[in-house]
DNA sequence: GCGACAG
DNA sequence: ATCTTGTCGC
């Protein structure tokens, strides 16, 4: 397993962080929208990338890739690890601006602000969002009745969306969208049965299912 | 130095 | 995230 030079990657997540964009860059709504995870299963990864009409949710297309894992899982540094299966998935929407990618851990909400989706989308300079189900910093902040994620107790990173019968989701801008249009696209693709969006949690569905192939 | 820590 | 069966509960 190949190890991390953390001062190295720490010094390219603090550049690669002055390249996002948290505004809306993309054609509004959406044509599609797109949800990625990843299994694991006996030192290999197992990643998938599902696509969604937005109109009506339908599943367009699904995607997967089996891999060696070559990086470890290190909190913050969570990018160098599974950021390579991504882009092969997505290389392809490379520049587009008619497809929203949901990514499954944080985007804003991390201690340089460049979580795995942040920096998914300015390598291929694509819309992401960030969708968590656990907390990595941050201070939970209400206003208005509605839970919010600060960093430095005081900008804003993400919006926290809780419902009856789930836990909490974390959601954060990625690229090219601002925090209001990733609530909103998320708050789109819930659904009553699962914690996560429609996207993220097909794309876990299925990677799961081909990890135990394994 | 100690504890926390996305997937 | 994964290693792991049945089982208690909404």
């Amino acid at each position: 397993m190949k190890r991390l030079d953390f001062k190295k990657a720490k010094i390219v997540q603090e550049e690669l962080s002055k390249r996002v964009i948290v505004e809306d860059k993309f054609i509004f709504p959406p044509k599609s929208i797109a949800g990625l995870d990843i299994s694991y299963r006996k030192g290999k990864a197992v990643a998938c990338c599902v696509i969604l009409d937005y109109e009506t949710l339908n599943v367009t297309e699904v995607r997967l890739v089996k891999e060696e894992v070559r990086v470890p899982y290190v909190p913050t540094f969570l990018a160098y690890r599974e950021l390579p299966y991504y882009v092969y998935l997505c290389y392809d929407l490379k520049n587009r601006n008619d497809i929203v990618v949901f990514v499954d851990g944080h985007g804003l909400a991390h201690p340089r602000k460049m979580g795995i989706a942040c920096h998914l989308g300015v390598t291929l300079n694509i819309p992401t969002v960030g969708v968590a189900k656990k907390l990595l910093v941050g201070k939970i902040k209400t206003i208005n009745n509605k839970k919010y994620l600060a960093l430095n107790d005081e900008i804003i990173v993400a919006v926290i969306i809780e419902r009856e019968k789930h836990g909490p989701i974390y959601v954060s801008p990625g690229h090219r969208v601002s925090l209001k249009t990733a609530e909103k696209l998320v708050l789109r693709t819930l659904t009553s049965k699962h914690r996560l969006p429609k996207p993220i949690q097909l794309a876990h569905f299925y990677s799961k299912k081909e990890s135990k192939r394994i």
